[in-house]
DNA sequence: CGGACTTGATGAGGGTTCCTCACAATGAGG
DNA sequence: CCTCATTGTGAGGAACCCTCATCAAGTCCG
């Protein structure tokens, strides 16, 4: 019997994932955010005060797309734009007071999720859980 | 100290799913088929000659973005659409030979890309893992 | 110094993939 | 028959990504 094969692992794994984004989208929808609107928020509050250019290496997208999201962020309050101090040619991003307190928020409402999705998991099986999915490979 | 913490588990999940969805899109690549594409000829060779109301159910998009997805794979020749025999309002979509032979090999090679993700988990890690991604909740 | 090249953000334009709405053809029920 | 629901799809649009061109500003080098 192929039990515990790798492909039942790889969609257990996959499943498992979907559960948690699909959770994540939904707890998202009060805000008015899209998942990627969230991601470039955190690298912009992670990032202190990064350029343009910093928020598109940090999505992994090109720099062009960066300012359409910067865009509609900024159009949302969350953020400012402002000029870089030594290089009058940069933009820097800051987080609002707004955008602060939204990502305060989130950040409260995304952990208080996954304790909900992981609650039933007993303290061996959530060490044993880490210990495993670390020894898988790296993206 | 926070050792496994939910969020640390939920990261860990995500990180895990990340790198097994970008392996398996670079498995994809030699075909020229998207993730979604895949998605979509499985679901219709699953479905045994699905509607195209069944195939947007079934990948939960909308009937119309269905319509979109199977033009796609008419195009490249993997499947075919032929008229329902109880409804004449409705299509059918059924895998052509060469939407078979596709589906055969890329199923193949992600089976394989998954024994090499999960190579060097021990069996006890494998079944621990199996059990405990079973016990969370379900999307 | 001054010209040549590079770099940062963005306008213009395009592609993909999804959506909603409208509609023609068909089926189903009074 | 005469509605009313359903099926796939045309039309049009939104979100998100891209490349290429452009302009301003930094950097380098003779």
């Amino acid at each position: 019997m192929a039990q515990d094969s790798p492909e039942q692992l790889r969609d257990l794994v996959m499943s498992a994932a979907r559960a948690l984004r699909r959770r994540w989208f939904t707890a998202l929808e009060p805000w008015g955010l899209s998942p990627h609107e969230y991601r470039a928020l955190r690298a912009i509050h992670g990032g202190d005060s990064p350029r343009l250019g910093d928020v598109a290496k940090a999505l992994r997208i090109a720099p062009r797309s960066a300012t359409e999201v910067v865009d509609r962020l900024e159009k949302g309050g969350l953020i400012e734009r402002i000029p870089d101090a030594s290089d009058r040619r940069a933009m820097c991003v800051r987080l609002t007071a707004q955008g602060g307190r939204v990502i305060t928020e989130l950040d409260a409402a995304r952990d208080a999720d996954a304790a909900e999705f992981f609650a039933d998991l007993p303290a061996g099986d959530r060490a044993a859980l880490r210990r495993i999915l670390e020894a898988l490979p790296r993206p």
